[in-house]
DNA sequence: CGAAAGGCTCTTTTT
DNA sequence: GAGCCTTTCG
């Protein structure tokens, strides 16, 4: 009954520590969920806050839920009311409640990334600036960044200092008007305008301040200069700001996120009270250890010191396939291997990788070998064109000012209406400073009467247009009657979207009608959970939702299946066996962040992040060979393998055969790599050699590999371009 | 207008 | 390798 029991010493200073400005360093496995639901358990139950008055913010819906799922079990009732989510989340629910103040329509829309990508496409289009050598995706990403350190278009003109900003400035700015034209919101302004309202609107502020009595961010190394400003904003009158968090699981910068916030938390807060949370409950002293190593080598960070009192565990297995065909089936074996000798299940392992491409070679092997595994992330459920074209009506039943989505669906399933017209019409509403939607009903209303700035359609095109307007509308009056489900129905049947599936038998990406379909009904299944709300309060609720849902929010605990999973979506899970594939150079650590140390020190972080997700087993594989972007690459042993002391090594002749009879392995390939053959490098490319037999030539490369290097050479004569290895090549210096 | 074919680029990570 | 865009033809 006691919420102190069980917590060690300094999980206990975290929990008793409710005054004022307190930052939580939170080891890996430290019992940081565990920390923060007791301390609000104990700030209801022994300081009697009400709940109400509490806010925790965390990085996922999944984590969001969990953590209500603890403190409900530690107070029963009361956690009804607190209030804990997404900084997305909360903001949302924030800005439709107080839409009025904040100048917004109270049914604004999300714009994911993918929306937001197609009105910088068309901001640019419209301003004439060339996307082949302005990428949109570059241009996408510096207004993402200015919105992530508060910057308004006006207030980015100030700081901007290259052409390139001048550019973007002038797409942001119209891609401001679009949004504002389409009431809708992105990721990014959900955020920015929670943060302005509460900065500009004196009443609004004071209401969140006087009811915020407690505020707790967690992933704080995670957030950005916005999110660190709203979190101060809310917490600005009671200065009860608790924030959680580790700098060395800092992943995301590229999403903007400002390690700077947490390692600055103590100037910024000089009376700020901080807790180190050191003992590692999660992970078996090697892997503790190896983490450690390979954490230490890292220059901007505040020094730690894990410890655990698990017991030390197996060694560490680092393996080396011939190519990734060949890593996928040692995984597949491995797992196999695991479930049939020791305690494991499937579900017990997962597979942790850098690149989403990487998943593919895995989901062959594991489809291949009839394993069961759970994908997480690659092409997300709510990308999936047909989800987005269904709920892009839905979403035009909210709101048909939506351009985004009325642009995506007009002529979906094909309804005579072409790119010619659609283009016709654009440059009409970009004349009238109107939504499309609006132009449509101004060309239904303009019966010719009086001169009209209406661009000249072909009847049948008119005609068209005008039955695609009374589509929208005859469902936008039945969204006022139906349930969110039965809606759901009536735009699938009245669209004509599942004939459209289902009858033109199309097949794209590998899809078929069937397998689209199948997703249409699984999204229906979302649709019921709002079957009991008020019609339009059902339609609203359920867009806010699918628009915030990520795909590790759905990833169950204790599945069957093995998880397929990117470093990055792995943060804050757990599993005692852990397979980090594609431990190559330009892999892992990535090739983009070659040239910046920044950039490797965040790398360095990511494998850190992978492998304390273990608990018991960790391999770290990679692939001699590894085909890329169509084309194939040999890349070198990550430099992060080098980090890890030899001694938590397994032995190479320690490891048992890979010997399952129904794989065909080539034990031989797969034996582990040292990250330093024991032998010196002879040769370099560039040195001129002699060869026994081939005779005089160049050496092209000389590439470290198990205990030996491959050396490609370049012989003069008939012999040609020749791959040797080192040891048993007769090769001098000529 | 629509389908098919060909060409092009660009792929890190995602709330 | 895939998705996106443009071109071409019916």
């Amino acid at each position: 009954m006691d919420i102190l029991e069980g917590l060690n010493p300094a999980q206990r200073e975290a929990v008793e520590a409710i005054e004022g400005p307190v930052l939580i360093v939170a080891g890996p496995g430290s019992g940081k969920t565990r920390v923060i639901a007791h301390r609000i358990a104990y700030l209801v139950k022994v300081c009697g806050i009400s709940p109400y008055r509490i806010l925790a913010v965390t990085f996922t819906n999944k984590a969001a839920r969990e953590l209500k799922e603890r403190v409900h079990r530690l107070l029963a009732h009361s956690a009804q009311d607190l209030t804990m989510g997404t900084f997305h989340a909360i903001c949302a629910r924030l800005l439709r409640i107080e839409a009025q103040h904040a100048g917004l329509d109270k049914d604004f829309l999300i714009y994911d990334d993918d929306d937001q990508a197609s009105q910088i496409k068309r901001a640019m289009l419209e301003l004439q600036i060339d996307p082949k050598r302005y990428p949109p995706q570059s241009i996408r990403s510096v207004i993402s960044s200015a919105k992530a350190k508060l910057l308004t278009p006006a207030e980015f003109a100030r700081t901007k200092s290259s052409y390139f900003d001048e550019l973007v400035l002038r797409v942001y700015e119209r891609y401001e008007a679009f949004l504002t034209r389409s009431k809708a919101l992105d990721f990014d302004d959900l955020l920015l305008k929670t943060v302005k309202l509460l900065q500009e609107n004196k009443q609004v502020q004071e209401k969140y301040q006087d009811r915020y009595l407690h505020v707790m961010i967690d992933e704080f190394q995670d957030t950005n200069l916005t999110q660190y400003t709203l979190a101060r904003l809310l917490a600005g009158k009671y200065k009860n700001l608790c924030v959680v968090g580790d700098p060395d699981q800092s992943i995301y910068s590229w999403r903007h996120a400002d390690i700077r916030n947490i390692l600055n938390f103590e100037r910024d807060f000089p009376k700020a009270k901080t807790v180190y949370l050191e003992q590692n409950y999660r992970s078996t002293k090697t892997i503790l250890e190896a983490a450690d190593h390979l954490i230490s080598a890292n220059k901007h960070r505040k020094a730690k010191d894990l410890w655990t009192e698990n017991q030390q565990g197996s060694p560490i297995s680092i393996v080396e396939a011939y190519d990734e065909k060949e890593e996928a089936a040692f995984v597949v074996g491995e797992v196999d291997r695991l479930v049939k000798t020791a305690k494991y299940k499937p579900g017990d392992c997962a597979v942790l990788y850098r690149t989403n491409a990487q998943s593919r070679a895995l989901e062959e092997e594991f489809l291949r070998y009839g394993m069961k595994y759970r994908l997480v992330g690659g092409t997300r459920f709510y990308e999936r064109r047909e989800v987005k074209d269904v709920l892009a009506y839905m979403r035009l039943l909210q709101n048909p000012q939506d351009d985004v989505s009325l642009l995506r669906v007009i002529n979906v399933p094909l309804r005579g209406i072409g790119q010619r017209t659609i283009d016709e019409l654009s440059r009409w509403a970009k004349g009238l400073n109107l939504p499309i939607y609006d132009t449509l009903q101004l060309l239904s209303n303009d019966k010719g009467e009086g001169p009209s700035t209406a661009p000249a359609f072909k009847p049948g095109t008119t005609q068209a247009l005008g039955k695609f307007l009374e589509l929208l509308k005859g469902l936008e009056a039945k969204s006022h009657q139906l349930s969110v489900p039965d809606l759901f129905d009536e735009v699938v049947k009245a669209t004509g979207y599942r004939h459209h599936l289902l009858e033109s038998n199309h097949q794209d990406g590998g899809d078929t009608g069937e397998d689209r379909w199948e997703n249409i009904l699984e999204l229906r299944t979302v649709a019921k959970e709002y079957d009991s709300l008020e019609p339009r309060e059902g339609l609203a609720q359920f867009l806010q939702s699918v628009s915030l849902v990520s795909d590790v929010d759905s990833l169950e605990e204790r599945s069957e299946s093995t998880v397929l999973i990117t470093l990055h979506q792995a943060k804050g899970l757990e599993f005692p066996v852990v397979f980090i594939t594609g431990m190559e150079e330009g892999v892992l650590p990535h090739i983009r962040s070659f040239d910046d140390p920044q950039q490797m020190e965040e790398e360095r972080r990511l494998c850190y992040v992978g492998i304390t997700r273990a608990k018991e087993r960790l391999y770290l594989l990679r692939a001699f060979r590894r085909s890329y972007l169509g084309n194939r690459a040999v890349n070198p042993p990550s430099q992060f393998l080098a980090d890890i002391p030899t001694k938590l090594i397994k032995a190479p002749e320690q490891r048992k055969p890979l010997k399952e009879a129904q794989y065909e392995w080539k034990p031989a390939r797969l034996a582990p790599v040292k990250p330093q053959p024991a032998i010196p490098a002879r040769f370099k490319a560039g040195d001129i050699v002699k060869h026994g037999v081939f005779g005089d030539g160049v050496v092209v490369s000389c590439v470290p590999t198990t205990n030996d290097y491959e050396i490609t050479v370049a012989f003069k004569g008939t012999a040609g371009v020749k791959k040797l290895l080192l040891s048993f090549a007769p090769l001098q210096k000529a």
